[in-house]
RNA sequence: GCGGGUGUGGUUCAAUGGUAGAACGUGGGCUUCCCAAGCCUGAGACGAGGGUUCGAUUCCCUUCACCCGCGCCA
């Protein structure tokens, strides 16, 4: 992947977040604590709005997405259902000759990096004693420490959403298809986290977990799996999407998420893993990667994960986690027998190959495939899932390390400086308006300004600033990403009657000023913020 | 975790074995002030802990953080 790497920026985007007041470093007068960072004044108000924009557009103007706000500590047998306490908890063995890491079960199998002849356990590198490497962060529940109460903070936001299924299920009054969102903080403990906040033991998720039919139920509701075609958009969800076009669908719509708060395509990539890449329960993902000025990097995964997560929690908390499909078994009765066979047949086979892939035992896998195909042709399965998950620290990153512009104005006298805007989408602004009297030092304008900013604080973020001379505030805001400022001036307070209470608006990206009068402000400004 | 680099006000940088300067920013003031104008004035720093020394921001050790590379990244 040719990347161009632009650390320079990368210095400056750091110390402009800190300058401003978007991103600190976390405990800081301790010294810090490595991989964790907090967020300023601006830069809370930018990632509230990130994640205001993504609630609102995946649940409350969908009719098929409900919300969720789980614990972040959940019982621990749900890491052990998701896999995570086990792939979490590999012991590993550092070579100290060849400096390289390895998983103490594979040292048989892996060859040595340095000799590839040898396998790492026959070559003579001196090793370190294997150690638990354990990415969860592992606590206790309740005042006494024993490995009766050992407790994980969640690793990632979507396990609760398979843990809480039914009961959203059955609140929600949704039916398959339907989605279930989730924001909240997530916890890694990371090897080595890299590149500002991008990779941090502390981050915040915003994940939708898209429960679909099966194809085979599809297939028998509608006759046929619809296909793919053409790039871009698959457009309305129909019911005889599979599995493939719900995930096109939920990349083309993350996509355009990305694009509606100020990420044009161009500054994005789509990459589709490929096949070996993919986790075993994975049937295809993609990432949706950001050129970041270290390197394109993924913003967000878009999966589809078969129905191994409801499977995983059904076996291993004993609780059914299929749904009934009164349209499958209107519909499977009426098929022919052949087609009844053939899809009952795809479905046992899916279903037996993930039974033993998990470990289940042939007589028992093969009783409970039979059991779930039998059930398919009563109209009940377990949901597939396409999981479109996003890192919300990094796409914050993104959108600072994207907004980040420098302009080199040179005055009359001939001395050049170069001045700091952030072309933030009006939507993400931290700031939408800033109120800004011309002068601070005659009351009426003052007073004037500050009626004004009591008008418009209600409806979007405003701030009042009246220090300093006009430009220096103006400089001020395109370094906050203010995409508007109102001045109040002499005119505004009636020195030319024709112009008795208006405003100039100053424009952030082109500093273009025009005049409106105070009446129409709010909603001049609600219709660009939003 | 390994190797290399860097830590001086908020930011970007100086200087120094005798406890530190600047620019910008920031607080207050003056100015009919529309793109970081000017003037007056204030606050603000040697990452932390040890050691050597009469004395350490400076030398040494440890530690923490950040950056680059390697490894790891369900």
């Amino acid at each position: 992947m040719a990347e161009s790497k632009q650390p320079d920026r990368m210095e400056k985007v750091v110390s402009l977040c800190k300058r401003r007041g978007f991103v600190f470093p976390s405990s800081e007068i301790y010294g810090g604590i490595n991989g964790f960072w907090d967020y300023g004044p601006l830069g809370a108000e930018l990632k509230r709005n990130v994640k205001e924009l993504w609630w609102s557009e995946m649940t409350r103007l969908r009719d098929d997405v409900a919300g969720l706000e789980a614990t972040i500590i959940m019982h621990p047998q749900i890491w052990k259902a998701s896999g995570h306490v086990d792939t979490f908890s590999d012991p590993m063995i550092d070579c100290k000759t060849c400096k390289g890491r390895f998983r103490a079960d594979q040292t048989g199998e892996i060859p040595c990096p340095q000799r590839p002849s040898k396998m790492v356990t026959e070559c003579a590198g001196e090793k370190t004693q294997p150690r638990p490497f354990n990415l969860m962060f592992k606590t206790h529940c309740g005042p006494v420490e024993s490995e009766d109460n050992v407790c994980y903070l969640r690793p990632e936001t979507a396990q609760a959403i398979f843990a809480q299924f039914k009961n959203v299920l059955e609140t929600s009054r949704q039916k398959v298809p339907f989605g279930i969102a989730q924001v909240g903080k997530a916890f890694r403990n990371e090897v080595t986290p890299r590149n500002f906040t991008f990779r941090s033991r502390e981050f915040e998720q915003m994940e939708l977990e898209y429960f679909i039919k099966p194809d085979e139920a599809v297939e028998a509701i509608s006759g046929s799996v619809a296909e793919a075609t053409g790039e871009g958009h698959p457009g309305e969800p129909q019911p005889s999407w599979g599995w493939q076009l719900w995930h096109k669908y939920w990349v083309e719509e993350r996509l355009r998420f990305y694009e509606g708060i100020g990420l044009p395509r161009t500054s994005l990539e789509e990459y589709w893993q490929k096949p070996e890449e993919l986790a075993h329960y994975a049937r295809a993902t993609v990432d949706i990667l950001f050129k970041f000025p270290f390197g394109t990097q993924e913003l967000e995964g878009i999966a589809a994960r078969s129905d191994f997560d409801l499977s995983q929690h059904e076996r291993h908390a004993g609780k059914p986690m299929g749904v009934f499909d009164d349209d499958l078994r209107a519909a499977w009765t009426r098929l022919p027998k052949e087609t009844q066979d053939a899809l009952w047949k795809r479905y046992h086979d899916a279903r037996h190959k993930y039974l033993i892939k998990s470990g289940v035992d042939a007589e028992s896998a093969a009783a409970t495939a039979r059991n779930d195909a039998d059930n398919l042709a009563k109209g009940k399965y377990i949901p597939h899932v396409i999981e479109p998950s996003a890192g919300v620290d990094r796409l914050i990153l993104a959108l600072i390390t994207h907004a980040f512009s420098e302009v080199t104005e040179t005055d009359d006298k001939g001395k050049s400086e170069t001045r700091v805007i952030l072309r933030f989408h009006p939507r993400v602004a931290p700031i939408k308006v800033a109120v800004l009297p011309l002068l601070k030092n005659k009351p009426e304008l003052v007073a004037k300004a500050r009626g004004v900013f009591e008008l418009l604080r209600g409806q979007v973020n405003t701030y009042y600033d009246d220090s300093g001379s006009i430009g220096r505030r103006y400089a001020r805001q395109d370094e906050a990403g203010t995409p508007f400022c109102v001045t109040v001036d002499f005119e505004t307070l009636g020195e030319k009657p024709e112009l008795l209470d208006t405003v100039t608006i100053r424009h952030r990206d082109d500093a273009r000023q025009e005049r409106l009068p105070i009446t129409g402000l709010a909603a001049w400004l609600l219709e660009r913020v939003r």
